[in-house]
RNA sequence: GCCCGGAUGGUGGAAUGGUAGACACGAAGGACUUAAAAUCCUUUGGCUUCACGGCUGUGCGGGUUCAAGUCCCGCUUCGGGUACCA
């Protein structure tokens, strides 16, 4: 009997789902243990080989879970709402639920072939009513909730209105957009609208205008992390800044629970340390700075309050509103003609053009502490964004500051003992302070601290804790995403009933923008509620993936977006896999939104994901030909260089091992029928390079064609064993073979010509060594999930017992569990090939027994001044001076030492001996 | 610029401070076969030697140590993230 994977394989995956296998309920009886992978947007593509690779690492986990008797939560699902397929409905009229539908199929189908343990039962879709009922619920909590500093959680609005009412804003300390200030009889005396537009100012999900990421191509705004460089993530389209009203998420209110969480879960340092910069708090001081001749004040905020004595000039952010207030009439031409410019400027222009540019306002600012008057400038190089939007500028000791002030020619005053500031400014925060008044002989450190506290005492301004991280825009003004459940009164708006959810996503006649320049809904008939007029845009992708892992414990769930009863057993992610694109956005808005559901005591878990790994990039390995210019000959790649030749792409699925196939290169594009060769020894050798797997590098390897040629097994296992998870790494198809030939080796142990081999002889020492050796081996390997070296461990262990001719039934059953999470498919067959009966899902993962370990001598290396000469074999139990007797003794040793003795001899027990001479 | 990772044969990679290159791929040679496929055996870091062996070797330069791919310091270089964040 062959090893027939195809067969075995479509066995087992149907036995699989007959049986439900893999279906999870909750039991009380037994330990859980969540596996989750990062669920993926289903492309019109299918998955490539580096797709699956976090999948197989996941599943090989779950499984061996499972074999360790926990129940295993491991579901899968698809984020379905996206750009692609809306561009793609813009582009052919095919609507994107139908694209997405088809996409979807395509990828089960391909999940399905791997052998995956997901229990598919709990399957859900984004864009599917049912699931995007619990984003908008969620969306209408965020609405009714405000968050309190105080106690640093969510709390009802409602209550936030109960104290408006009795005691107007004071003794209130709600995280807002701006700080009002207002008694309860101005309160009572708003008119309904006036107060819904105050109380936007405190919602956790609130409409706003805001500078926000504009990109025409796409005809939306995109969040922070949609956008790189300028550039939008998806489709690298330009990006501009425009003010538009917008529903944003007031992320920025966690900002210091996002961080301190980050203590609490065991994720990788290096994606701690980048959400970390993501949140970017820095403690400072707010400082106030009076404009000279008017009531006004300028408020800045510093890290470096031990500066204030080289503040030289002072500059707005041209968004500012106070540069309003500062210009004055003679400057008033230049600050427009600026303002103007800047505006047209791109965020890219502006990254990529790093010179100088600002303009004087005319006005002049106090120095609170050392009363100068100080020149008010405004530049493009402060952000409206961060801090108050405005700056005290220290020219000597901030690099920007620096550049600009040389630009102007304004004063550059040191403030540090013996740094130089001539070329360049000094940004260390180190040495002592000179120049500085009262802070004059202290270090920074204490400079630091002596003036904020200074600045609090004198009434100039309060110590202050800023963060980077900023609030989440939330709306899309495209089609394809959930619909907000806002409907609009006075141009105020208002959530539907909770009972009217889902609201469904209304049909359209195109995916286009209105005439009047209105999101796609605006071509929605009908869509208003009892002649309110529903919101327009439609939530941006990162909405359905902020809870996803909370859905799948209770997916069928109509009442609730989880039951307690579901979320206390599950609680949270045990283990969460996936790439590390999603360290800023995903990863922090599923933080955040599960801390906000925490508060409001719908789970019962801080932080979703306990531990996460990162699997590395899939990277494409590209083959090359060298086809001699002007002719349509083509080279092999060591006689290339005799000619001149362009180097062209050639698909990796007709050449093997780097030599091309040639019939199938004729047959592969028509301007190549009739292509000649220059070979060497009778082939021709392709170049390659690592490279992106993409379509235009036609180096895309499909799982399904390697499923189809060498089965999912080998698949797995191969997948596994190209390098370590994390790690990213080429795809090369070339090196399958091996780990193929290890499960046709490891078949051959069962069964040779046909027969069955195995019996019920008793194991011997060597046998039994081997096996639990792996076992050993295997468990740490998984725990560590080092999944490269198990592979090689299974190698090993087969290709000894093929040595020692092992078909002994009480060896190859627990090597066969012991493979199961690996090659599931395989070691089922086996596993009733050896005579069992259900699944082996269900056995138990076997155990080592250390007493078959040890070894009744050691080969020790006798190395000299640390190179190893010769090996010594003694026996395991020799004492330290016994072995260093023996060592002496030796002839090989006498002729090394030639006649000289020894310095020193180190003996390490079990390992080496050195001789130093 | 800043913050993370890497760098080991022709290739992917292995190595609690203790024999560098496990395990694979590829290559070369051989067995079986009419032939091919499949399978099996041998060799395979470099240099050197008929051989035993010797020398050398983990990006570069220092250091710690009886012993360094591994620890420390300083570079080079390649990836990834982030970027006027005051």
């Amino acid at each position: 009997m062959e090893y027939n994977f195809g067969e075995i394989e479509k066995k087992w995956q149907n036995y699989w789902k007959q049986n439900e296998t893999y279906k999870t309920d909750i039991d009380k009886n037994k330990p859980k243990y969540y596996v989750l992978d990062m669920f993926p947007y289903p492309s019109g593509a299918g998955l490539h080989v580096g797709h699956p690779l976090g999948y197989i690492a996941s599943d090989i986990f779950s499984r061996y879970k499972r074999l360790k008797g926990f129940n295993v939560l491991h579901p899968m699902g698809y984020d379905a709402y996206g750009l692609p397929a809306e561009q793609y409905a813009i582009q052919t009229g095919q609507h994107p639920a139908v694209t997405t539908k088809i996409n979807i199929a395509r990828y089960r189908e391909q999940l399905e072939k791997i052998g995956f343990c997901y229990d598919w039962d709990r399957e859900i879709r984004t864009c599917e009513p049912d699931y995007y009922h619990w984003t908008q619920w969620a969306f209408i909590q965020m609405f009714n909730h405000y968050f309190d500093i105080k106690l640093q959680k969510a709390l009802p609005v409602s209550s936030l209105v109960k104290a408006f009412e009795t005691t107007g804003t004071e003794g209130i300390q709600a995280y807002c957009t701006e700080e009002f200030s207002f008694t309860a009889e101005e309160w009572n005396s708003k008119t309904e609208k006036d107060q819904q537009e105050t109380l936007l100012n405190y919602r956790i999900a609130y409409l706003a205008d805001l500078k926000v990421n504009w990109c025409p191509a796409l005809g939306t705004v995109l969040a922070n992390d949609e956008v790189s460089e300028g550039l939008s993530v998806r489709g690298g389209h330009p990006v501009e800044q425009r003010v538009m009203r917008q529903w944003s998420l007031r992320v920025s209110a966690y900002a210091q629970r996002l961080l301190d969480g980050l203590d609490k879960i065991d994720w990788t340092e290096s994606l701690k340390e980048t959400q970390k910069n993501w949140i970017g708090r820095s403690e400072g001081a707010e400082m106030k700075f009076k404009v000279k001749g008017q009531g006004e004040v300028l408020e800045v905020f510093t890290t470096r309050a031990d500066t204030i004595y080289g503040v030289t000039f002072m500059v707005l952010a041209p968004e500012s509103e106070l540069v309003k207030v500062c210009t004055t009439t003679e400057q008033a031409a230049n600050v427009e003609t600026y303002l103007a410019a800047t505006k047209k400027r791109t965020e890219r222009e502006r990254i990529a053009d790093r010179r100088v540019t600002g303009v004087f306002s005319g006005s002049y600012a106090i120095n609170p502490v050392s009363g100068t008057e100080i020149p008010v400038y405004i530049s493009d190089y402060v952000l409206a964004g961060y801090g108050t939007g405005a700056i005290m500028a220290v020219p000597a000791h901030d690099s920007r500051d620096y550049a600009f002030a040389k630009y102007f020619n304004l004063p550059i005053i040191p403030l540090i003992e013996g740094c130089d500031v001539s070329e360049e400014s000094f940004d260390a925060k180190e040495g002592i302070m000179i120049n500085s008044g009262f802070l004059n002989g202290m270090t920074v450190k204490e400079a630091i601290t002596a003036a904020k506290k200074y600045v609090a005492e004198q009434g100039i301004g309060r110590v202050k804790v800023n963060f980077r991280l900023r609030d989440a825009i939330f709306s899309r003004q495209r089609y394809w995403g959930e619909p907000f459940p806002v409907y609009y009164k006075e141009g105020m708006p208002y959530m539907l009933d909770e009972i009217k959810l889902p609201l469904e996503l209304p049909e359209v006649d195109k995916f286009l923008p209105t005439e009047k320049g209105e999101p796609p809904l605006g071509r929605a008939k009908g869509w208003e509620v009892d002649g309110f007029p529903l919101e327009l845009n439609t939530m941006p992708g990162f909405a359905g993936s902020s809870a996803y892992y909370l859905r799948y414990m209770d997916p069928k769930n109509d009442k609730a977006l989880v039951s307690p009863e579901a979320n206390q057993y599950w609680r949270n992610v045990d283990l969460y896999i996936g790439g590390t694109e999603h360290a800023t956005g995903h990863l922090i808005y599923s933080r955040f939104w599960n801390k906000f559901l925490f508060d409001l005591g719908v789970v019962c878990e801080e932080e979703p994901f306990k531990k996460l790994i990162n699997q590395g990039m899939i990277q494409g390995r590209s083959n090359f030909v060298y086809r001699i210019k002007d002719t349509n000959t083509f080279v092999s790649l060591n006689l290339k260089d005799k000619y001149e030749t362009t180097q062209l792409h050639v698909d990796v699925n007709i050449v093997s091992n780097d030599i091309l196939d040639i019939e199938k290169f004729k047959n592969w594009l028509p301007d190549y029928a009739s292509a000649e060769f220059i070979l060497e020894d009778g082939k021709y050798h392709c170049g390659w390079a690592v490279e992106k797997m993409s379509k235009s590098m036609y180096n895309v390897v499909n799982p399904d064609d390697i499923v189809e040629k060498y089965g999912a097994d080998t698949l797995r296992l191969y997948e596994m064993f190209l390098g370590p998870l994390e790690q990213s790494k080429p795809w090369d198809t070339n090196g399958i073979d091996g780990v193929h030939r290890f499960l046709k080796k490891l078949w051959g142990l069962f069964f040779k010509d046909g027969n069955l081999l195995l019996t019920d002889e008793q194991p011997n020492a060597d046998e039994l060594k081997t096996l639990h050796k792996t076992i050993k081996k295997i468990t740490f390997d998984i725990e560590n999930f080092s999944y490269n070296t198990s592979v090689s461990a299974f190698m090993i262990c087969v290709n000894e017992l093929f040595t020692l001719k092992c078909s002994k039934k009480a060896i190859l059953e627990p090597l066969t569990i012991l493979l199961a999470p690996f090659a599931p498919h395989i070691a089922e067959e086996l596993y009733h090939v050896l005579g069992n009966e259900g699944t082996v899902c269900d056995a138990q993962f076997p155990i080592c027994n250390e007493a078959y370990l040890v070894e009744s001598s050691v080969k020790y290396p006798i190395s000299f001044n640390g190179k190893v000469r010769f090996m010594l074999e003694l026996p395991a139990d020799m004492s330290k001076e016994e072995v260093e007797r023996t060592a002496l003794a030796n002839e090989q040793t006498i002729k090394q030492l030639d006649g000289n003795s020894p310095k020193k001899i180190i003996v390490v027990p079990g390992k080496i001996v050195n001789i130093v001479l």
